[in-house]
DNA sequence: TATTTATATAACCAGATTGTTATTTAGTAT
DNA sequence: ATACTAAATAACAATCTGGTTATATAAATA
């Protein structure tokens, strides 16, 4: 049960929706993330965190930067990703994410 | 978003989950669920509200009761439901919930 | 109509959540 | 080793959530 909760509590924040929306399109670092919500970066590191624990998304190294990305291991959390990944791709607002993402340049973003 | 955000809001919760798993046994009244979850009625009352406006369940007059009962009119409700009748079947919490379903007399309970 | 009773709502409180800024940690490169 | 930078964590404020008790509402019955 705690399993089952865990998981819906983690799918039930906008900002969390919007960061799997992002990330089903490619691979990102906390501050691209972080650029394309207009938020700062410590939160999206705290809700990919909490994504991480119920086993929606993993991470790993990229030189300077830690890539995120979907990787269900959970075998609740892959059947509800492959609904979520349908529905988020036909709404408004991750458009209008996917389109600020297409325009990100990690390097000019980030090092400042 | 929006939408699927409140969807999933609506399932982040222990006890709404334990209503949506008893639920799925038969159709009952406020005041059984209240005596079965072990809380207060207008808690359960306002949990049944939430997964009404999202459209998990519908209530109809029954006599003196009003009985909830599963019935998803949202899509996307629909499909997460069908899945989560199964993986609430074999929680282990929601065994023991059934077992004080069965036990259940509403005339008893509730006329006080 | 008046009474009874199941349910809904209001008001309140404690704890969780999510954002922020400030700081620490860890990986990269000089 | 030192300097640099992305990401994680800590500390805090504002808001949300879910429980409670008290009260209002609405349906059934006498």
């Amino acid at each position: 049960m705690k399993e089952i909760e865990h998981l819906f509590k983690s799918l039930a924040d906008k900002n969390r929706l919007r960061i799997l929306g992002l990330l089903s399109k490619r691979k990102m670092c906390v501050c691209e993330l972080a650029y394309c919500l207009g938020v700062t970066q410590p939160s999206v590191s705290r809700h990919l965190k909490r994504m991480k624990k119920v086993g929606l998304i993993q991470d790993e190294q990229d030189g300077f930067w830690t890539n995120y990305f979907i990787k269900c291991e959970d075998r609740k959390a892959k059947i509800i990703m492959e609904y979520l990944r349908k529905w988020l791709k036909e709404d408004k607002i991750t458009v209008l994410d996917f389109r600020k993402l297409n325009k990100v340049n990690r390097t000019k973003l980030c090092c400042k």
